[in-house]
DNA sequence: TTTATATAATAGTATTACTATCATTTTAAA
DNA sequence: TTTAAAATGATAGTAATACTATTATATAAA
């Protein structure tokens, strides 16, 4: 038994907390590593229960359909980087170098020492990067967001968006540009990956330094 | 007969080409609708064969699966915004002004005189906003990007790249900028809609006069 | 030990995403 | 104008998906 983080996502999100059992735990566990294997449209719940041993009503037990698994996943990514993002900047006061630290965390996320050993942060960041916008892209994205299940998103941009206005408090949209790097990151190291022509930047391997490099760019020229 | 615009789309797109034939005209004016009203998930061949009167085997005749549908629609979207951006800035000459221009054209793509009576030019900027992305967030994207369905979005990425190496050629990120223009715009545009605790601006109706002006803003400060 | 709860096993349904075949209509060429 | 070719429609069928329902069995809590 070893001191395991949790984080307590919205109750809407599944029927039964898949955290709190075995089950549950791999249902979380393989259905990363199989959404990144197959992609979101061709993961199913069948694939999955095949996968780990189990039957796609089990399944069902824990969440209504894949949709909100997605869901309950890329708010588990935004728990984990709120999280990381609080640790790293707890102790920094001058909020230029905490919105750096900020960018940091996010960016290299998934290199951060796992503290959950269900969960594979690195394919999740993957996840979160390829198939991400798919949990609010949808024709329930208005049901579903009053329900609060994009709420870790929202308070991760309120958080980071603070720190913006700390910086500079004449700048007119905190807001779109803490959710702006967040998207920035994310698509461009899905373009330097699969579509090169639409980025400046190149990810070798999995260095995504160039990123780093180019939000600090962006958030100096823009607040500083 | 009126003179009628056609983009010359990427030929693997199409079984046979929608724009040549009644039925293929129906098809995109329909499916814009249709995609526009269920969202792309529950958007099917059936739906569309029974509003236009049709058959879904006819309907494959033209696209082998929504998918392809999709990457075409969204293709003769960044072709028509191509075509904007031509027109309009065809007499301009200094470089500032051509980027203004550009991001003119394509806020405000879906309000220019439309030219094409079976494409709802409105609807269909729906649509990139809200599936846009889903037409390369997929599996398959080496492959569909090998055959060059998406050079439409990359031709126009190239265009709006060279403009801003124009006003700034010690930029080091054209690219990316160019795109993130249009990615912020259509992201902020959703989020003003849906998730406003994630974006500074509101859009009104259809009004995108923030949006513009946000991203003037974001352009002016990073180039000039 | 009993009882409740979780999971497994199995079966079944409506819908989706196609493919195949053949009849009929439209168009275009001879 | 006839004829042939091409496009479309009508119909049927299949495998997979996204579930729901039922019953049996294993496990854990009281």
């Amino acid at each position: 038994m070893s001191t395991q983080i949790r984080f307590s996502l919205n109750e809407g999100l599944h029927l039964k907390d898949p955290q709190d059992s075995k089950l549950g735990r791999n249902i979380i566990q393989h259905s990363i590593l199989l959404i990144d294997e197959f992609g979101f449209e061709s993961f199913t719940f069948k694939k999955l229960a095949e996968r780990i041993g189990s039957t796609e009503a089990s399944i069902y037990r824990y969440f209504e359909n894949k949709h909100l698994l997605l869901i309950f996943l890329v708010n588990w990514y935004w728990e984990w980087v709120s999280y990381l993002i609080k640790i790293n900047t707890m102790n920094v006061s001058d909020a230029r170098v905490k919105l750096k630290t900020i960018i940091h965390s996010f960016v290299f996320a998934s290199k951060e020492n796992p503290g959950i050993e269900y969960v594979n942060e690195s394919k999740l960041h993957n996840i979160v990067i390829s198939e991400g916008v798919k949990a609010y892209l949808t024709k329930d994205v208005d049901e579903e967001n009053s329900k609060g299940f994009f709420s870790s998103y929202k308070n991760l941009a309120n958080t980071v968006s603070n720190v913006i206005s700390e910086i500079n408090p004449q700048f007119k949209y905190p807001y779109a540009l803490a959710t702006n790097l967040f998207e920035m990151s994310n698509n461009h190291i899905y373009f330097a990956k699969h579509l090169p022509r639409l980025t400046d930047i190149s990810v070798n391997g999995n260095n995504v330094d160039e990123v780093e490099t180019m939000l600090n760019y962006f958030a100096e020229k823009l607040l500083f």
